[in-house]
RNA sequence: GUGGGCGUAGCUCAACGGUUAGAGCGUCGGGUUGUGGCCCCGAAGGCUGUGGGUUCGAUUCCCAUCGCUCACCCCA
């Protein structure tokens, strides 16, 4: 049996790496734009990091986390999301001390112990944004709209933008103890699934696909019904802002975040092409989040795109690879004289290849056709003695004699025309 | 963690319980002794995931195990 890789980690293979980069730099040039950032953080961090932010009680932190104690005796962990180490390092480098609003972004692996699914692997990739050091409607907008120009650009249909409001310390409290009084009340009438989730995240009791439950939770008390003036006046300025990009969006009440740290604003991007894990970039407004981790009290909103759902969704164009020069050497004589117009050419930014073997031309001519080379190079004995070598252009089939004196410029006049 | 589906060549898949487990694609070689793609011919490539069991005989049926996958849960 041959090793393999670790269960739900998955390797990217050279066919598949064009769309990563077509996705980046997508993505780099709507950061450009928007005046973002890039920052880069580590993929390991001290476990309090995550246990103080994520919340103790969720899911992540209690059973999907990678958490070992190295050999200092620290307890560390691969992290399962960004927010939190780039939230620890701005806090670290005191990075709002130099500008009042920071906008970065980052990329890069995450890392969650979760059964493994379509949609859904222990190691998976994010885009982060995160704009830091306003409350301002308009930036948790614009961190929508960056989400939504991303996935738009790349040609997703059929997206859709939900958006809820959480409420804050102020007025979410409230809602939370009305709802759990509510749950109480009904406890004995819901599944188990949800008299446990009544308990640790009553939120949840209104995802549950139980025809009994749904009905229960239909009288359940919406959290619109309590957010405070400020809440409701913040979600209203977002939602207008939105409207005014032309953003469509649905509102959903029962939208819910699985990190503590949200307040306020929450938002999901789903695809309907993804099966189950649908989410395919999601984010909020996370304003206490420095605070908690000992720094500013400075507000925070973010997003999160997750890059293995977005590539699920993308078409694989099957144009293979192609390079500029195939070099056909017959013979070792000509195998060596080659190798000084190789160094040259290579050093120009061409594309050159040629086999490592001694093959007869047709093996090579092949060779050249499948790494898709727009012209081969012939050099054989006959070429040397004649002090000619041939130029084919694998497009149109022509071919003609170049002095072996002018190959370096003809092939370099050849290619950049 | 729980449940369903599936494990046969590098890939996609065939094979009523019955000879030597096949095909397409890909790879390599030949047809063309120095010219790619199309065509024709040929070759290499398999412990049928693994271990037990039933049977005269198992790729096929049963059990276990491992892996993949989808869903629950949860989330990007």
């Amino acid at each position: 049996m041959p090793i393999r890789a670790v269960r739900g980690f998955k390797d990217v293979l050279p066919d598949e790496i064009e769309l990563w980069h077509r996705v980046e730099s997508i993505a780099r040039g709507v950061f450009n734009a928007f005046g973002l950032k890039e920052i880069r953080i580590p993929l390991l961090e001290k476990t309090e990091v995550f246990a103080r932010s994520i919340g103790e009680l969720t899911d992540i932190v209690e059973k999907e986390m990678y958490t070992f104690i190295d050999r200092s005796g620290d307890s560390l962990t691969l992290r399962p999301e960004a927010t939190a180490g780039l939230v620890r390092a701005v806090n670290e480098h005191k990075l709002f001390a130099q500008s009042p609003v920071l906008k970065l972004f980052t990329t890069g692996p995450m890392f969650r112990h979760e059964r493994p699914q379509k949609g859904r692997l222990r190691q998976f990739h994010q885009i982060n944004v995160e704009v830091m050091g306003t409350k301002a409607p308009f930036s948790d907008t614009e961190v929508i709209w960056m989400a939504w120009d991303i996935l738009e650009k790349l040609g997703l249909k059929d997206l859709r933008l939900e958006i809820n409001s959480l409420g804050c310390p102020a007025c979410m409290p409230m809602y939370r103890d009305n709802l759990k009084e509510y749950l109480e009340g009904v406890f004995q009438h819901l599944c188990p699934d949800c008299q446990r989730r009544s308990k640790i995240n009553p939120l949840r009791v209104f995802d549950c696909k139980n025809e009994a439950c749904r009905k229960i939770m239909a009288k359940a008390p919406l959290n619109r019904e309590y957010l405070c003036t400020e809440c409701a006046d913040h979600m209203e300025k977002v939602l207008a802002f939105l409207k005014t990009l032309d953003i469509p969006f649905v509102i959903n009440p029962y939208l819910v975040r699985g990190l503590d740290y949200y307040v306020m604003t929450t938002f999901e991007i789903v695809s309907p092409d993804l099966g189950a894990q649908s989410t395919v970039a999601a984010g909020g407004r996370y304003d206490g989040l420095l605070k908690a981790l000992g720094g500013p009290d400075l507000p925070g909103v973010g997003m999160a795109i997750g890059v293995d759902r977005l590539l699920l969704l993308l078409e694989k164009d099957k144009k293979g690879p192609s390079i500029d020069l195939f070099i056909a050497a017959l013979g070792p004589k000509a195998g060596k004289e080659v190798i000084p117009w190789i160094k040259h050419w290579r050093r120009q930014g061409l594309a050159v290849q040629m086999s490592y073997e001694e093959k007869g031309l047709k093996a090579q001519m092949k060779q050249a056709g499948r790494v898709g080379a727009c012209y081969v190079l012939i050099v054989g004995e006959d070429e040397l003695d004649k002090k000619q070598v041939v130029v084919r252009d694998m497009m149109t089939r022509d071919q003609h004699e170049v002095p072996v004196d002018d190959v370096i410029s003809a092939v370099e006049r050849l290619v950049s025309a």
